[in-house]
Order: C-alpha cells, then sequence, then structure tokens
DNA sequence: TTTAAAAAGATAGTATTACTATCTCATGGA
DNA sequence: TCCATGAGATAGTAATACTATCTTTTTAAA
C-alpha cells in the first residue's frame, strides 16, 4: 500500500478539486514548474494550457485566475511544512533543539522526504521564496484573509511561536520573531543568490550560513530577554 | 531661495528624465498615488496618463515600462532614506544611539522633513512597505541588479552594515542584519495592519512597538556576540 | 527675432492577456 | 439505457502593454 499525503485544502481556493482528478493534478505540478521557470508575472494559463496539452477553458475550471493558483499552491507549502515540522519535532523535548530544527527545515533546501507525487517539493520551496509573498502583497489581502487563504501560514507562525514562548515564557513578541525568522529564512536565501551584498553569505552560496545567523539571532533575543 | 533636494537617479531607469519636465514631476507625483491607491499590478500608464491628462504614449517617453518606474520610485526612496539616516546620525557618536535612530527611520511613518514639491514622501513609505520587494522579485534581478538598479538600497544596507560593526566589530553578519532590519522594518509593518496575528502587535498598530521588537532583536543579537 | 530642436498632444494599430461562453464527446456508474 | 461529470474544441471580448506616426506647442540658442 502507498502512503500518499493528503492536504486538505481551503475548498474557496479553487473551482473544482485539483486533487481529484489526473488534469487537476497536472494543472499543479505543471504550474509549479511554469512558475519557477517564467516567473509569476509571465506565467500565464495559456502557456499552462499548452504545456499539458489541454485548453486554457481546462485550466480555468479549476481555478478562477492564477492568482487564486498561487494562493493554492502557496497555502499548501506552508501546510506541507507545517507538517514536515510536527514530524520533525515530534520526539524532541527541549524547545531550543525545537527551534533549531524549525530554522533547519524553513532556512535549507528540501530533500523529498515523503512521496507527494505530483507536487516536487524542492522547486516548489525555490517559488515560495521569490514569489510567496505575492500571494498576500495585494489589494485583497483583507478579503482573502477574511476567506482563511492564509491560514496555513498563521498555523504554522503560532506553532512557531508557541516553540518560542516554550524556550522563553516570558519573551513579548513570539509571533513578531516567529513571522520573522519565517520571512529571513526565505528572504536572505533570495538574496544569497541574486543580490549577495545584502548577506553576508557571499558568493559561498551556502545555506547553513542562514542557518547559523537565524540561530544566533533568535537565542541571543530569546536568553537576554529571560 | 527655495532648498530642494536633489537625488541623482541611475539614468538606465528612464528614456527621458522626469525632474527636468514638469510632466516628468506629474508622472513620479500621480504614480506614486495610482499605485498606493491600485496596487502595482492593477496600475496601468493608461490609468496614469488619464489622471494627469496626458497620454499613454507621453508617459512611455518618460518609462520604458511599469516596472522601470516602480524601479525607479524604490531607487529614490532608498536614496532618499539614506540622506534621512545621513542628516539625524550626523551629530551622534555612539553607535547604539545611531542603531537606534536608524530603526526608528525606518520603521515609523515618515513626516515630511524637508521639502521635496511632488513627493508624498508618506505614501512612498507605504508603497515601498506593500510594493518594494516587487522592484527584486523578478526573473529578471541579476540584470537588473547588473544596471546597478539596486544600488541605493545597497548603500543604504551597508551603512548601517557599518553602524553595526561600530557597535560590535566582532559581529559576524552586518549586512544581513542590516537587510533583516530593514526588510522587517516594513513587513512587520504590513503584517501589523493587514494580517495581525502573524505579529504581536494586535490591533493596536503602534508603530513604536514594531521600534521595541526590532532594538531587543537587534541589541540582544550585537550584546551577546561580543 | 528667427529658427530649429525638444516636448507633448492626438490618434491609430497590434499582439497578448485574462477571461467567458457554448457546444460536443467520452466515460462510467445507477 | 441514460445521465452526470470531465474535458476537448472553438470563438469571442475587453483590457493591457506596448509601438508608430503625425501635428502642434514650447523653449532655448543663433
Amino acid at each position: 500500500m502507498e502512503l500518499q499525503l493528503q492536504i486538505k485544502m481551503n475548498e474557496k481556493l479553487f473551482l473544482r478539486d485539483p486533487e481529484q482528478t489526473e488534469l487537476g493534478k497536472k494543472i499543479i505540478q505543471f504550474s509549479i514548474l511554469l512558475i519557477h521557470e517564467n516567473g509569476f508575472e509571465a506565467f500565464t494559463f495559456k502557456k499552462l494550457a499548452e504545456e499539458i496539452e489541454s485548453t486554457e477553458a481546462g485550466v480555468y475550471r479549476y481555478f478562477e485566475n492564477k492568482h487564486k493558483l498561487l494562493l493554492y499552491i502557496t497555502a499548501w507549502y506552508w501546510s506541507w511544512l507545517e507538517y514536515r515540522v510536527n514530524m520533525h519535532i515530534l520526539n524532541l523535548k527541549d524547545p531550543d533543539r525545537k527551534l533549531k530544527k524549525v530554522i533547519r527545515l524553513l532556512a535549507t533546501t528540501v530533500e523529498d522526504d515523503i512521496s507527494t507525487s505530483y507536487v516536487n517539493e524542492s522547486i516548489l520551496h525555490q517559488i515560495i521564496i521569490a514569489e510567496g509573498s505575492k500571494a498576500y502583497l495585494t489589494k485583497h489581502v483583507t478579503a482573502d484573509n477574511k476567506d482563511h487563504f492564509f491560514q496555513p501560514y498563521k498555523n504554522l507562525c503560532a506553532k512557531i511561536g508557541d516553540i518560542i514562548l516554550e524556550s522563553n515564557p516570558k519573551y513579548k513578541y513570539p509571533k513578531s520573531l516567529s513571522s520573522t525568522i519565517i520571512e529571513m529564512a526565505h528572504i536572505q536565501n533570495y538574496f544569497m543568490y541574486n543580490l549577495p551584498s545584502l548577506t553576508d553569505f557571499g558568493k559561498v552560496n551556502d545555506e547553513s550560513k542562514i542557518v547559523t545567523f537565524l540561530e544566533e539571532l533568535v537565542f541571543s533575543s530569546l536568553k537576554k530577554n529571560k
């Protein structure tokens, strides 16, 4: 029997559930690849339809527009990441060790740890770094938020916030520190590869340095303000 | 005599220098207002032309496309911010006081401190928060970077990095900490107003709390790793 | 004061994007 | 058998992101 990870997605994100059909899975699979190749701005449903040898109208039956598709993909990513975090800290007691694990999971390129046949998690990780923030940097954030499209991100943030409080119950900014870790794990990675003079990781392109930077940042703050 | 701040802009950003003509200044002035109103995605040269009672072709004579205009606006913002930072830390000796001043300048809404007739700095600040990262989150970052479009951001980052090293010469990540301060000053602000559960500033909408959070984060790290 | 260049206005046109609509066909379960 | 579902095929539209050209106005140098 094949164990297949199934993530429960917010139904308002799609018109027809992409996980239920072959075409739907191909839409997810190839939209990830095409967004990675072209960037989100240049990505169109037409190009996607050509790639999967279907039609534009076919894609529109699944997703209202490409922004909803981006919301779907990012929501999936954050759900999947929370799942991974849970798996990896399950048997850890020490909150500091948990936090280190979390930072590592956020800041380093993913290895395929579970079978999710049609999602390339490594490429997904890269497009979340480059395009993820575009999911919420819009004029309709508030409406999208009311529809709970950012719930998976919020859940992960809350979860990390809880670990922060385990480590230091007196710390006053657990959620802001949590969102800082999440965002910075991605932004420093983007800067390292694309605008290296905004980082101290220069030409090394070594993700473990980002981990060390973040660990130092987080634990200084948590220990100092005990 | 009127003292007017003049910022030297990278000439590759425009086709015709907007600062040299009335129409040019109106393009800058109203594109800031329109991007703020519509968001960058829904902002078009046609809408802009209507607003300033000119024509689309007229705008295209100044800027190749709307992304170049965004690059221009963001570059202007970072140059202006570096100028402000310089002004405010000029007579400060203590690097820690300098850093606090910098954090305050980054994280709080600007008051019009110098006459820049046609730029509304307060609205500009808001659009940099919401749209600024879209200037570099593209498939052509590398090309844009070769054209030095991000130089003002880099200069500011380097300047803050230097102050960090003044405060603690042994600190290993001055530039990453610097870009973290810059990005987080903006992102935490965006989250506070739009996705408050990602922060600890709740419904207070109080920018001084962001300042405190960032100060604690930065100084814990700098003191701890002395 | 003339003159010519630069700036701006007016208008038109094109390829692409982001959709909506409709009709047909294949499949498969009740 | 039939009928719902998914998907292919095709067409059409409004808006976007430009490019081109021609005319008129403004400005600045000779």
